[in-house]
DNA sequence: CATACATGAATTTTT
DNA sequence: TTCATGTATG
């Protein structure tokens, strides 16, 4: 990014200047595809479309954000503000709360994140078996992005499938008793929204002038049909006004739904489509780039694409052997303090070390601890899935939807407060008695036959508490006022003596007081109004508790990740995606682990090619070093087995000769290595 | 009812 | 090897 020039190269202005007709973009790893939609949007202000009818679709909050702002530094701040920059699923958030009322959804619906799903789902399938429940969860997730409902998949002949698809039945109606949604249903209700309703319809359509998705190649079948939906104005002028912007060499993401086909299916659905590609990077030297062309040339192709870039050939790719995995991460510590040493400006931050899977980064953290280099491991637990968070989110979402029970089950018992499983369990069977949720039936005069008095006094005393908090919440408005609330509602419920009862230790319950107090922080902040720092929240006027922890959900994962630190990235190849090192270490090159080997499936040609993208990602992850570790010996469960290198490797052709370690790099490595032995 | 031990399973991840 | 879940025991 610090590289790219001041102007669009050829390519990229072609992308820009598109401006009436469905428009797709092949933009390579590097090739500056962020600039070109924000240049774009820029474009559009100038023809004169209103900020608030170009809208940018991104996959994560955190794309969304850094989307914004690149659009602000171009457009300027009030613009920047308008426009309608969000992921798929806020997109969907906003669709439904206006209109979700069309299709019987009513206005307050909760959304339910996966803990909340697994729930329901072991409830639904009446099984203990927790793994049997996340299969489910699991199936019935790809189903709904595949676009397809239980009875579709009722008829099949599988008995498996047929009983997973009787769970799926009971779940959706379990959410729709909730007027709850799970996030697929947040693209796949607004797409139902747009073909059931035809004033719905229409009104988002003349809503966006123009549609630009970013990350297009990650698009599963639902939202492809949204967009088609969305892009598909009656009037044939207007039509077709989008620009898709992705990389298929770099869909890594099939195992969850998303498809290539999409990339087809654009130019069959519009005959009018322009394709163009952006094929000059912007990041690695050539070495790396040429590696990584030879890498994704084993892979058939449905447009052709080849990387180059103006910046000489570079290092060469370095090839490591490693006897075991604690060995490499020496090797990659030893990397890392040499690369420092002979460049004293490179920081921590310039460096990464990629790798297949999760449990690669331990040894990793291992060496990196004892040597005191300071790391960040991504995809580490968010602040958001923590307990004590959690538990303050299933109030909040209480409030927002009495209805909502998963939120009520957790809420009621956070802190304890005499209501039992049993007492709870009597609600339960009541309320389905009844066919209400389980709010509704706490104040259900019949309960009483039910239940003691004791047990009703005690419910009824937290449904009162319940309803008082929910006015109070709706009163609180703007920071100040938020701030006061939620800690007095906090002193009220005595949570931090509930979290010092808990069995953590006193040291655990202090860290996680801390983290109550920042949530509060953040919600307080996310009430305030335009006055907010970050430039996330919108210039907007001062919000209710209530109006914040209507989109809790959906905003949870921004955690903040403080990416300005000074610190050694440690991360799955996965999470890696579009982002950039100087120095890159690409970890555990053998077969099995990259490509991927399952005992429980086997290895198909999509796959193979899918663990190829991932390799090609991993490739061009590179600035200006990149190397690449194999392990001799590898880790597979309990044993140790012989470990090959992947055939990735041979793939990148780097045995022009060349490929050796040069003997002063040799030296340089063997010496930092003997430093880092001597520090442990 | 809570705690301790045993047993089994273990890609990739966002919303 | 580690983590989580289930069972058995005090």
């Amino acid at each position: 990014m610090s590289t790219a020039p001041a102007t669009l190269n050829d390519a990229q202005m072609r992308a820009v200047n598109h401006l009436h007709g469905p428009c797709l973009v092949l933009a390579g790893a590097g090739s500056g595809k962020t600039r070109v939609i924000t240049h774009k949007i820029a474009r559009l202000l100038q023809t004169g479309l209103a900020p608030r009818q170009i809208a940018a679709i991104t996959f994560t909050n955190k794309a969304a954000q850094e989307m914004r702002e690149r659009a602000r530094t171009l457009v300027g701040a009030k613009a920047a503000n308008e426009l309608v920059v969000s992921t798929f699923h806020a997109l969907g958030v906003r669709m439904l709360r206006e209109d979700g009322e069309r299709i019987g959804l009513k206005p307050r619906f909760s959304i339910l994140d996966s803990d909340d799903v697994l729930g329901i789902v072991r409830e639904v399938g009446a099984t203990t078996d927790a793994a049997q429940a996340r299969r489910w969860q699991w199936a019935i997730s790809l189903w709904k992005n595949q676009g397809l409902a239980a009875a579709d998949v009722a008829q099949q002949d599988n008995a498996l499938t047929r009983q997973a698809a009787q769970v799926m039945a009971r779940y959706e109606q379990k959410l729709a008793a909730y007027q709850a949604v799970d996030f697929d249903d947040l693209i796949g209700l607004p797409l139902k929204l747009l073909r059931d309703d035809a004033d719905a319809r229409l009104k988002w359509q003349q809503r966006f002038a123009h549609l630009l998705v970013d990350e297009y190649q990650d698009t599963n079948a639902v939202q492809y049909e949204l967009l088609k939906a969305l892009a598909s104005h009656p009037d044939a002028e207007r039509r077709g006004r989008f620009t898709a912007v992705g990389d298929d060499d770099q869909s890594i993401y099939g195992w969850r739904g998303a498809t290539i086909d999409n990339l087809k299916r654009l130019g069959q659905d519009w005959p009018a489509l322009t394709v163009i590609a952006l094929e000059q990077n912007y990041r690695s030297t050539g070495h790396i780039l040429r590696a990584a062309n030879a890498v994704i040339g084993g892979n058939p192709k449905l447009y052709d694409k080849k990387l180059w870039s103006d910046f000489g050939d570079g290092e060469q790719v370095r090839r490591v052997e490693c006897d075991s995995d604690s060995h490499e991460a020496e090797r990659a510590l030893a990397f890392i303090q040499a690369t420092r040493a002979a460049q004293p400006a490179t920081g921590w931050r310039d460096f990464a070390v990629l790798y297949r899977a999760n449990h690669q980064a331990r040894a990793f953290e291992e060496k990196l601890r004892t040597a005191q280099v300071p790391y960040r491991v991504s995809g580490g637990q968010s602040w958001f899935d923590r307990a004590e968070i959690k538990d303050l989110c299933a109030w909040l979402r209480l409030l927002v939807n009495p209805d909502d029970d998963p939120a009520f089950l957790r809420a009621v018992r956070t802190p304890k407060r005499g209501i039992g499983d049993t007492t709870l369990d009597k609600l339960g069977r009541f309320a389905g008695q009844w066919k209400c949720s389980l709010f509704e039936a706490l104040f259900a005069p019949a309960l009483a036959t039910q239940l003691g008095a004791k047990a009703v006094a005690g419910l009824h005393e937290y449904g009162r508490y319940v309803n008082g908090l929910e006015e109070r919440a709706r009163q609180a408005r703007g920071a100040d006022a938020a701030r006061a609330l939620l800690l007095a509602w906090l002193t009220e419920l005595d949570y931090e003596k509930h979290l010092h009862d808990g069995d953590d230790s006193p040291k655990l319950a202090a860290a996680r007081w801390t983290n109550v107090l920042d949530f509060v922080d953040w919600i307080a902040r996310r009430c305030g109004g335009a006055a907010a720092r970050d430039g996330s929240a919108e210039a907007a006027p001062e919000q209710s508790v209530l109006e914040v922890a209507q989109t809790i959900a959906v905003i949870i994962s921004l955690a903040e990740r403080d990416a300005d630190s000074d610190v050694v990235t440690l991360s799955t190849l996965h999470a890696a995606k579009g982002l950039e090192w100087p120095h890159v270490w690409l970890a555990g090159v053998n077969e099995g682990l990259l490509p991927f080997k399952s005992d429980a499936e086997e290895m198909t040609d999509e796959r193979l090619h899918e663990e190829r993208r991932l390799m090609y990602v991993g490739i061009t992850r590179a600035q200006r070093t990149l190397v690449v570790s194999t392990l001799r010996r590898r880790k597979r469960g309990r044993d140790t087995v012989p470990g090959v290198p992947s055939r990735f490797i041979a793939e990148m052709k780097l045995d022009d000769g060349t490929a050796k370690e040069n003997p002063r790099e040799r030296l340089k490595r063997l010496r930092a290595e003997l430093a880092a032995k001597a520090a442990a």
